[in-house]
DNA sequence: TTCAAGATAAACATAC
DNA sequence: AGTATGTTTATCTTGA
């Protein structure tokens, strides 16, 4: 089992390793890998998308290019995180066919909305494009790039019986991506409000004799199962995110990025030993 | 520039 | 009565 982060604990991990975690543990509870894997059935070739969680780098960016892969990186580029995202199918770029049977959620190029920042405080929603640059070390509560219907759809493809009552939904939603343990709580409503308005996912109430709680269990539509699955896949970038292309400002920032590469590559092999 | 999608906030109703 | 849940509307930002 993965990082089960409870809510109340701060984490003390770096951001990249919630996120290497989180996504490990989507591995490994299966339901939604397979998921996935179905939709890679349906796709054609999927790009790859790596869920990074991070802060943007000073100056913001632009959005990556489609589909320029950059296959045999150098360590000099470690410096530029273009190769999260410009290298759309990292799976083609590490040159390794086995890794393509699996294929990570996450989002394009992970970018968040700027909630970079350098002291202990919730990463704040209004500092988009942070003037400081991104330290994995010291922002463990980066936003995840996922928009909320993903976040919901995982919560539900991750539950035994595929229905979960909206607590549940939080309560996996924080236990996955602490970012929510700190964030202001209108990211619940938010959850509240993307259930009832969209779609994809439906309410089913609940037994008289199992109705032990409020409110009902909500499941995803199985009509609409393959376009969150697509949209999971797809994760379009956050749109209220940044792309962290700018090259870092300090030593320490360097040295951050450095190990967000070599952890996402550590992963990625975990991840296709796995298979 | 326009539009769609998503995030966020808020008001309100209902159920427990 | 207080809280959780669910619905609806409005506004804003961003990318296409």
């Amino acid at each position: 089992m993965g990082p089960v982060m409870p809510p109340s604990k701060k984490p003390e991990v770096s951001g990249i390793s919630v996120a290497s975690a989180s996504m490990s543990y989507l591995y490994q509870t299966g339901s939604l890998s397979r998921a996935l894997q179905e939709a890679e059935e349906l796709d054609l070739v999927l790009p790859v998308h790596l869920a990074l969680p991070l802060a943007p780098l000073p100056g913001g960016a632009a959005k990556p290019e489609k589909g320029t892969a950059t296959p045999g990186m150098e360590d000099e580029e470690l410096t530029n995180l273009n190769w999260l995202h410009e290298s759309k199918n990292l799976l083609n770029s590490f040159g390794d066919p086995v890794l393509r049977s699996v294929s990570p959620v996450g989002g394009e190029g992970g970018g968040t909305r700027g909630d970079g920042d350098h002291d202990d405080t919730p990463p704040s929603p209004s500092m988009v494009g942070g003037d400081l640059p991104y330290d994995a070390q010291r922002n463990p509560n980066c936003k995840p790039p996922y928009s909320f219907s993903c976040l919901i759809f995982m919560a539900i493809e991750d539950a035994p019986s595929k229905r979960l009552p909206v607590k549940e939904i939080y309560n996996w939603i924080l236990e996955h991506f602490p970012y929510f343990a700190n964030a202001p709580t209108g990211w619940k409503n938010s959850v509240r409000h993307n259930l009832s308005l969209n779609k994809c996912f439906k309410k089913v109430d609940k037994d008289r004799s199992q109705s032990i709680g409020k409110g009902s269990l909500w499941c995803v539509d199985p009509e609409y199962r393959q376009n969150l699955i697509q949209a999971l896949k797809k994760t379009p970038y956050h749109p209220h995110a940044q792309v962290f292309s700018t090259p870092p400002t300090s030593p320490q920032a360097y040295q951050s990025l450095n190990r967000v590469k070599s952890d996402f590559i550590h992963f990625w092999n975990q991840a296709a030993s796995r298979v």
